[in-house]
RNA sequence: GUGACUGUGGUGGAGAGGUUAACACGUCCGGUUGUGGCCCGGAAGACCGAGGGUUCAAAUCCCUCCAGUCACC
């Protein structure tokens, strides 16, 4: 009850969404993009620059979480919101992703997954029952089912990962004690629509209270990714929030709102910012070319965030190019705002109906290998 | 003035007769999507202080000059 969802209106000629989702932490107004803060930290952001750029979700790990300091620890010192001073929605990540991105360090099989350890060579066991366990100490708002996140293109071990992360998503559900927190469940299937609307439809009848779209983004084409998405948001309950993992670009947001998605997450805006790299209207600035060596202006002349109203291109490269960290500050700071800023424009252009124009008008800016 | 040592790409610095002169930093250009890793990938840039000599072959050996460093007058 205390996750009551709304849908505060809907885009008639697109089917994109403007909802208002409730937690214990606060109310998140979609569509929504959570900055990813895999150790507890948005990555040389601290939480008042978060909240003064307008984040309301955010994202922390529980793989890495678990591994340094410990989910018991932070449960002792009185949980992850106090723990790293952010009173606001946080969503923890179950580890499912590392299943992926770590696979030449760990082993799968039916129960779960064993991890070895990128710290210490140490090995860690994960299962459904045990990713519940964590995650409940940590004590997120939204916490994610155990996964196997696939690589895209293999039908059979899709079809494999697919099954599994039913079964698992089955132990999840009864292994949840917590009242005060919302479990979502976790669409998987690769690139292939069957398997997908397959697992969409799943998940609808086991029931969650919310559902994410993972696997994508890990190397399949773009327009298959916003195939895939499209065909799953057909599947998925229409009152219950949508989140895409790991998604992303500027133009991957529009996109996908277009097709029906509320929540997104992605390491992109801050680790650009680490690597000089900045998101501006229509595509991205590369901060160490030299052609920003002379440069007086901000990086986006409309952008109102705290970097571009106080610093030129010609700083932040000098910054990027002598490794300085208030260089990784400032960037992530403006691409992070970059991101949630759009997702306000998209959020108002919903509500007041004229989103099917203001994506075309978005998206035409950006180059043409947008669907390569 | 005398003697010793040293002169290799922007910088540091390998190399001590044999085809495309190592490496690092810097410079330049890519990349980065539920974050192991302020990271990954690539490129440009040196007629080896100058001139002469020895040799089939010289950054490497010899001579002269120039420059720098140090020591002693």
């Amino acid at each position: 009850m205390s996750f009551n969802f709304v849908v505060d209106a809907i885009d008639e000629k697109t089917g994109a969404r403007a909802c208002s989702y409730n937690t214990h932490h606060g109310t998140i107004k979609t569509p929504v993009f959570a900055p990813v803060g895999t150790a507890a930290t948005v990555k040389a952001l601290s939480p008042r620059d978060l909240q003064e750029i307008g984040a309301t979700l955010v994202l922390a790990n529980t793989y890495h979480l678990r591994l340094r300091p410990g989910d018991e620890l932070i449960r002792d010192l009185g949980g992850l919101h106090k723990f790293m001073a952010w009173d606001q929605p946080i969503l923890t990540d179950s580890g499912g992703y590392q299943v992926f991105s770590l696979t030449k360090s760990r082993k799968v099989d039916e129960n779960g997954v064993t991890f070895r350890s990128h710290i210490d060579g140490s090995e860690h066991e994960f299962t459904p029952e045990l990713a519940m366990r964590f995650q409940e100490n940590l004590g997120a708002d939204i916490i994610m089912c155990f996964d196997e996140c696939a690589p895209p293109y293999d039908r059979e071990y899709s079809k494999a990962a697919m099954i599994r992360t039913h079964k698992w998503a089955e132990r999840c559900l009864l292994a949840k004690t917590r009242s005060d927190q919302a479990l979502f469940g976790i669409v998987q299937g690769g690139i292939f629509d069957d398997l997908r609307s397959e697992s969409a439809q799943h998940l609808k009848d086991l029931g969650f209270g919310g559902y994410a779209i993972g696997g994508l983004s890990v190397g399949e084409k773009k327009s298959e990714m916003y195939q895939v998405t499209a065909s799953v948001c057909t599947v998925l309950p229409y009152d219950a929030p949508r989140y895409l993992m790991g998604v992303g670009t500027p133009e991957d947001l529009v996109q996908c709102v277009l097709r029906g998605v509320d929540i997104f997450d992605c390491v992109l805006p801050t680790r650009l910012g680490r690597n000089g790299a900045a998101l501006v209207h229509g595509g991205r600035i590369n901060l160490r070319n030299s052609k920003w060596k002379n440069s007086g202006d901000p990086i986006s002349q409309s952008c109102s965030c705290y970097t571009c109203s106080h610093f030129c291109a010609a700083y932040l490269r000098h910054l990027t190019n002598t490794n300085e960290i208030l260089g990784h500050h400032l960037i992530s700071l403006h691409n992070v705002h970059f991101l949630i800023d759009l997702t306000k424009q998209m959020r108002s252009a919903i509500v007041g109906q004229r989103f099917k124009q203001f994506a075309d008008d978005y998206l035409r800016a950006y180059p043409e290998d947008v669907f390569q």
